[in-house]
Order: structure tokens, then C-alpha cells, then sequence
DNA sequence: ACTTATCCCTGTGGGC
DNA sequence: TGCCCACAGGGATAAG
């Protein structure tokens, strides 16, 4: 389940094998991945092949890679992207062509041969998998941002933006976020907290998994209402989701199953560290250290599941937050 | 204009 | 053994 830190796991991964080198040839297995690209998996597939891939920027949980075509040093056409959404479960695996494909291959980009800092060869292919098909490709234009901050999180940090990914908002890793726009934000809606947290346009990067995790450690139920958010509170919220994401991505991500891996094909470490997510029945860590047997319970909330502790995140019963 | 519900997908696992 | 259903859930879009 690739959240914030899964897919900034796979832009670093990916920016060390993709950058500088041109797309010799493209491949669509399924056109079920094109997502939102009008003319076509066969116009997608065109497009690609020949150009050059000049970065792997992240915006909240949308990755791209600005793309000229190759040769054009002179710039005479403008930089376009190709966009990817992991979805639930998608993965972009740098491969050697020998491999057999996966049985849920979806798209394959063949670049050019390129050697590593120690003179080995870099793998040559580039897979995009995905079994559940909530995620996809398709390509975009690039228009500078408005404020000329970065378009998202990369090593060149170019300030283009495609406008797929331009309701969007910053994450809470990203050096352009703004605590002060995200808390006024915050209490002119009328909704709960846990579904602020999951909009995207509001704070990115954040799913399911860090919105239980950041909302267990801050204290707060899920259903508080966000205009009853006191700013201390809602500070003390970012930073616990910022802290549990940094976390997260220090140990590569997390993974119940191997449906989430790097580009490399291995699994993140976090799912060990996780307080709430997925613990129901479990006591909870922070009172089992007050000697207490609190266990954590899963709520249904939003067509998916809510895991919380009962005493430390409580539901005032008089209304009063 | 803003908030909420629905749908898109496939594999897994539990109940009967 | 096999069938059915719940579950996993990000995001676009329809509906309220």
C-alpha cells in the first residue's frame, strides 16, 4: 500500500537508474494501466520511445519524469512527463530483460545501456506491475508552477508541474509545505480529521496507514470534527505524521506482503513499528506501558478500516472536543 | 462551492 | 473441494 514514504522509496530508486538515459522502446501489455491519456496506449507508446528522461519528481503520492526528446539539446520542445500513480498496488522495478515477465506486467520501457558509478551495466528495463490496476501511466504537459517553488520533490528540483497533479497539495516532507496554509485550510472545512488528512488537495502523501499511525500518536480520534482542531493540536498532528513518515522511510517503506516493493524488489522494514494499523485486539503499546489492557479496536470509517485506542484517542461523550 | 458516496480492480482467506 | 463474500483502498467522478 504505497503511501508518502513507499513512493519516495521508489523516486530516489528510480532517479539513480532512469536519469540521463533515453527511452529506446515502450510496450503496453495492458491498456487498462493508461489512465487518463485520451489519445491512447499506441499514442503513449509513441511518444515515448526516443525521448530522454531528465529527472523522477514526486508530488504527494503522483510520480513523473519530465521527458524531452532526445537530441534536442537545443530545447526547442518543451519538456513533457510521464506520470505514474502506484495505486494500491503497483510497483516500478528496474530489470535485466532475461527476466521472465511478471504475471501482472502491465508496461515495459527499454532504455538505453548505461553503466553504474563502479562500471557494471544498469539494468535496461524499466516494468511498471500492478495486480489491482488502481494505479496507471499516462503523459502530460509541463507548466511552471505558480510561485516557481519546486513542481515536487527531486534532485534538480525543476519548477515544472503538470496540471494532473496540480490540486495536489504539498506533504508534510516537502520544504515548500506550509503549516500556516494547511491549518487555515483546515478549519474552514466542515468534515473530520482523519478525512482531511486523506485529502489529498489538503496534505498529501498521507493514506490510510500513516493517518491511523500519525492520529494514534497525536491522541486524536479519527471523527473530530476539523473546525474543533486547536492549532497546538493540529500541529502537534503534522508533526507526528512527519515523524512517523520520516521513520517509515529511513527503513525503506513499509509492507505486509509483497505487493509493495522498491525498484530493486525488495520489501520495507516499517510494518514492525507500526502502533495501531492493522492491530486490532492488540493492546495498545502506550497503555500496556501504564499498566493498563486497552486493546486497539478497528473501526469501519470511509468504506475502510479505522484502527485506534479507545482510551488514549477518546470520543468526548458531552460534544465537547 | 463543498462534502459524501460510488466505482474501478484482483487475490486472499474465512465461513459454510 | 468449492463457492460466496468481505476485505484491502487512492482517486476520479457522480451525487447530494
Amino acid at each position: 500500500m504505497p503511501e508518502l514514504p513507499e513512493v519516495e522509496v521508489v523516486r530516489r530508486g528510480l532517479a539513480r537508474w532512469v536519469r540521463g538515459r533515453n527511452i529506446d522502446a515502450a510496450e503496453v501489455l495492458d491498456p487498462r494501466s493508461v489512465r487518463r491519456h485520451a489519445p491512447g496506449p499506441d499514442d503513449l507508446r509513441a511518444n515515448l520511445e526516443g525521448a530522454r528522461v531528465l529527472d523522477v519528481v514526486r508530488r504527494g503520492k503522483f510520480l513523473w519524469m519530465p521527458l524531452v526528446e532526445a537530441g534536442d539539446d537545443a530545447g526547442a520542445v518543451p519538456p513533457f512527463a510521464l506520470m505514474a500513480h502506484l495505486g494500491m498496488s503497483g510497483q516500478l522495478l528496474m530489470e535485466d530483460p532475461a527476466l521472465p515477465d511478471e504475471k501482472h506486467l502491465k508496461i515495459r520501457l527499454t532504455l538505453s545501456p548505461a553503466t553504474d558509478t563502479d562500471g557494471s551495466p544498469m539494468p535496461t528495463e524499466l516494468r511498471f506491475v500492478d495486480q489491482r490496476i488502481f494505479g496507471g501511466m499516462f503523459l502530460a504537459d509541463l507548466e511552471p508552477t505558480p510561485d516557481g517553488a519546486p513542481g515536487g520533490l527531486s534532485e534538480t528540483g525543476m519548477p515544472l508541474l503538470p496540471s494532473e497533479a496540480a490540486h495536489i497539495a504539498r506533504d508534510p516532507l516537502d520544504p515548500a509545505f506550509s503549516f500556516d496554509e494547511f491549518y487555515r485550510r483546515l478549519r474552514s472545512r466542515r468534515t473530520g480529521i482523519k478525512r482531511a488528512l486523506l485529502d489529498q488537495g489538503l496534505i498529501s502523501g498521507v493514506g490510510n496507514i500513516y493517518a491511523d499511525e500519525a492520529l494514534w500518536s497525536a491522541k486524536i480520534h479519527f471523527a473530530r470534527p476539523t473546525d474543533t482542531m486547536r492549532r497546538a493540536d493540529a500541529l502537534r498532528l503534522v508533526e507526528t505524521a512527519r515523524d512517523v513518515m520520516t521513520r517509515a522511510l529511513a527503513a525503506g517503506g513499509t509492507s505486509f506482503d509483497s505487493l509493495y516493493v522498491n525498484v530493486n524488489g525488495a520489501s520495507g522494514y516499517f510494518a514492525r513499528s507500526l502502533n495501531a494499523y492493522g492491530r486490532e485486539g492488540e493492546p495498545c503499546l502506550r497503555c500496556a506501558e501504564a499498566s493498563r489492557t486497552t486493546l486497539i479496536r478497528r473501526d469501519s470509517f470511509m468504506n475502510r478500516s479505522s484502527y485506534s485506542c479507545p482510551v488514549c484517542q477518546p470520543k468526548p461523550r458531552n460534544g465537547r472536543w
